[in-house]
DNA sequence: TCCCGGAGAATCCTATAGGATATTGGCACC
DNA sequence: GGTGCCAATATCCTATAGGATTCTCCGGGA
């Protein structure tokens, strides 16, 4: 989290954050590190003391991210932490990505030229994240659950899948991207195949970029739809 | 709003609802009406005083209201309503619809014996509603934009559709569609074609049943394209 | 032993107050 | 006449207080 590759391609005037965003960033980072019990209720009061501010940021926060499906609120009696997927969730979420990224990637074709550089700078990224964790694991044994060059691993493999999204130029298939990328973080962190995905998550990658180079306009979706049936079978055995 | 068909099919219990959500509901009927100016800024307070409540469930429910994409924020400056959607938006918009809705016509085609008297249903509830704004039509002369009869038109219209969605047995592309539906209404009222819409709806969505009472598997889905494509059409004509 | 009811505590929800920030209008100055 | 600066206002944002609701626990009765 040292840098905030948030591609606001607007202008370089960064806005001042409010409270209630900060709140938001601390509260996701805590469910995502995977030490909140999934089921377990989340007292405002308590969130509120925890993290030094009063409740009104943290009850908007929270208002904010229950679209995720992070939380769930129920009126007058709170929220509570999202119960961990299920079998049939997960591969109802894979279901529902591989739909919206094959789509994605046919969208995307035409305008293979101006996004390829972008895709390969990610692409750059995620080997690179990949390397980190891999001499991490090597040092030090098994690296707890939540590490950190493991997220930045995550937010680097899931930003070179939203690189093809936006070049799809449709920004209610980006909004609904987004929309699934918390659960798709939960899951891999559910199922802690993460660790040992690398090499064939990176190959993969590399195809698709490939695919995207050789000119042939269906060579990308087959290359995307090859890998996320690996993503899946990975995802699936595990559990 | 005399009754509310809001299909909770869990148990009977009307767990009482927090003023939130009402200043929620009633903001998202001030919206849809369209007589709020798109880009037009939304004061907190000022809803507060017209609403008789304080800012605090205000505030909560324009953070709800974000995520839909019918109120933009910033930060520390306040909401506004969304500027209306410009042709490419809208087309963008039809595209990720018919994506969606095409892939779960796909998926719920094997349960169709299960949810084909819901549509029925919906079907019913539509031509009903359909039929009395035809009646009113032609009694009284244009009505005005945000009519009661022709939201309720919509939204029979639109439940027609989630009657499918829900029946691919995938909550998150149902969820997507939820966060497409505020769009989708807001694209009908922007181009208000759906008065002269009525019967060509209602003729395609009837081919649509039959189309899944025929046992053939493609044949839903090519009555769905050909439904969106008809709805893509008549939108895009308009504007 | 099991079920029921009530007191207390914890929590949520709304209202209000005050500090912080952005916007607007006017005035001096070039 | 145009431009920049400064005060005044409006608005947002956060903190706190109090009412309303729900949960917990414990004791009495069948």
């Amino acid at each position: 989290m040292t840098t905030k590759p948030n591609a606001r391609a607007a202008a370089g005037s960064v806005d001042r954050r409010a409270l209630r965003d900060g709140v938001y960033d601390a509260v996701l980072e805590m469910l995502l590190d995977g030490t909140t019990p999934p089921g377990s209720s989340l007292s405002i009061d308590s969130l509120a003391r925890e993290l030094g501010v009063s409740p009104t940021p943290v009850r908007e926060a929270l208002v904010q991210m229950e679209h995720t499906g992070l939380v769930s609120r129920t009126a007058l009696k709170g929220y509570r932490v999202a119960p961990p997927l299920g079998p049939e969730q997960m591969a109802e979420l894979l279901d529902a990505r591989t739909m919206l990224e094959l789509a994605a990637v046919e969208r995307a074709v035409p305008h293979t030229e101006s996004f390829l550089p972008d895709l390969k700078i990610a692409h750059a990224e995620h080997v690179l994240s990949a390397h980190r964790v891999r001499r991490r694991q090597q040092q030090h044994g098994q690296p707890p659950k939540g590490y950190a060059d493991l997220r930045e691993y995550f937010n680097a493999d899931w930003e070179f899948h939203l690189v093809i999204i936006r070049a799809a130029r449709n920004r209610f298939l980006l909004q609904m991207a987004e929309s699934l990328s918390a659960h798709v973080h939960r899951l891999r962190q559910s199922a802690d195949l993460g660790v040992y995905d690398l090499d064939q998550a990176v190959a993969e990658h590399a195809e698709i970029i490939a695919a995207f180079e050789s000119g042939d306009d269906l060579a990308p979706v087959e290359a995307m739809r090859s890998h996320l049936a690996g993503v899946a079978e990975r995802s699936l055995e595990q559990a």
